[in-house]
DNA sequence: CGGGAGCTTGAGGAGGATCAAATCATGTGG
DNA sequence: CCACATGATTTGATCCTCCTCAAGCTCCCG
């Protein structure tokens, strides 16, 4: 049940100016001048598995995503998971912690992932500038967090796993890396088994291929049209 | 299908210096000599059953809820309609406009609703005064839908419903008012019958009792041992 | 080679979907 | 005031999906 905190020497210092995802990060308006004023920000690696926070832990720090995802987990009060969001690259995890004083869930990396650690210090010093992109941003977690309900906890499971399918990777990107059934069950509310089969289903359906370990080969078209009916 | 627009004449002007939910509302931060450069803020009444907005609507305008309910809802592809938030008194419906040139759902009055209504102008031009309140706001609207993803998307009909009637209306409120059968299968995410049978199924239970149409008096200790496992 | 974790597969039963019909509530016109 | 039409809700019967419990399988690692 438990997962271990990412050791410390993960974390590296990394220059904002370069930064690959700058445009879609929180920095995007930030002249390098504004930057260059600011501490160096932490480039921390989350191996898949590894819990980035836990609910009710202190939040003074939040992350944007620049590879890999992350899901974000509550308990309900009978001790069901159920993972109410999925964060990939250029989303804030933990926007939280600038409003209120703990994380309101668990936090973990499903694949391999690489985070920029940003002190709220920092955000609050720069929350003039920062307004629209922090607005932009609080939005994106509201659109992320209405996909989960509307795209992945309706209809059949056959159904919300092809749309799950779907988001998971841009349409031109190549392959598909998948996680384990046990994760994809608690995004979709049904059972791993459940989520098993639904795979299985996918493949014998020609939707996917599978061309490694939790690796996957879509095929859109027939994904859309099991999505949407079937 | 179509649900009438508000008629012009339910507005009215209002002044917030006397508000009866300055404390939730956005512009809680503001001093009566702010509030007094602004012109005066409409105050908009919503019958249940009509339509505030409609995804795609170019959105010039946030609303915050008074009193009443409302409901958030989008389509899949499919045409499937699937209600994404319930927003209840302090809640800020179209925060999107803020930042976004159109509306992302639908948004209904479930009850008769009053809502204060803010051109976006006013936020923009307050915005740094606004800034923390802005932040609560779009907080809020996280919980809001992850609340509808953990609790009302999450395990059997029975227990969905037992988690509806515990979140529509505060512990210590005496009654409780539902709405029609069609919508909470919407929420909860199955069919208008089974959310029929499960009402049926709670008041066998013990857990409500009708004391009126859609009007429900709960047994919380009951609910919530439903909600939990049952 | 043995063990464990994660994944798949199977069989049976419970719960939800679907289709259809009956009931109830409301409003309208005679 | 009643008869009737309309729409929402309830109930019923049947089928299909998903859950549950259990057993096998695969892959990786010691």
């Amino acid at each position: 049940m438990w997962t271990p905190r990412p050791p410390a020497n993960c974390r590296d210092s990394v220059a904002c100016e370069g930064c690959d995802i700058r445009g879609l990060a929180l920095f995007a308006d930030l002249t390098d001048a504004d930057l260059s004023l600011e501490p160096a920000i932490e480039d921390v690696r989350l191996p898949a598995g590894a819990t980035l926070y836990r609910a009710g832990d202190p939040g003074a720090v939040i992350y944007t995503v620049r590879e890999g995802l992350l899901k974000l987990e509550q308990y309900l009060p009978d001790g069901t998971r159920r993972i109410v969001s999925l964060l990939r690259r250029g989303h804030v995890v933990g926007l939280e912690a600038t409003v209120f004083d703990t994380y309101e869930h668990t936090a973990i990396a499903l694949h391999d992932a690489r985070l920029c650690r940003l002190p709220i210090g920092i955000i609050n010093r720069l929350s003039e500038k920062l307004h629209p992109q922090l607005m932009k941003k609080w939005h994106e977690s509201v659109l992320q967090a209405h996909e989960c309900t509307r795209d992945l906890a309706t209809g059949s499971a056959r159904r919300r796993i092809a749309r799950l399918f779907l988001t998971l990777a841009p349409p031109d990107a190549g392959s598909c890396r998948l996680f384990g059934r046990e994760d994809v069950g608690a995004v979709l509310g049904v059972t791993m088994e459940t989520a098993s089969r639904a795979v299985t289903d996918l493949k014998k359906s020609g939707a996917v291929r599978e061309t490694g370990p939790n690796l996957f080969e879509r095929d859109l078209a027939v994904l859309e049209r099991i999505a949407a009916e079937g």
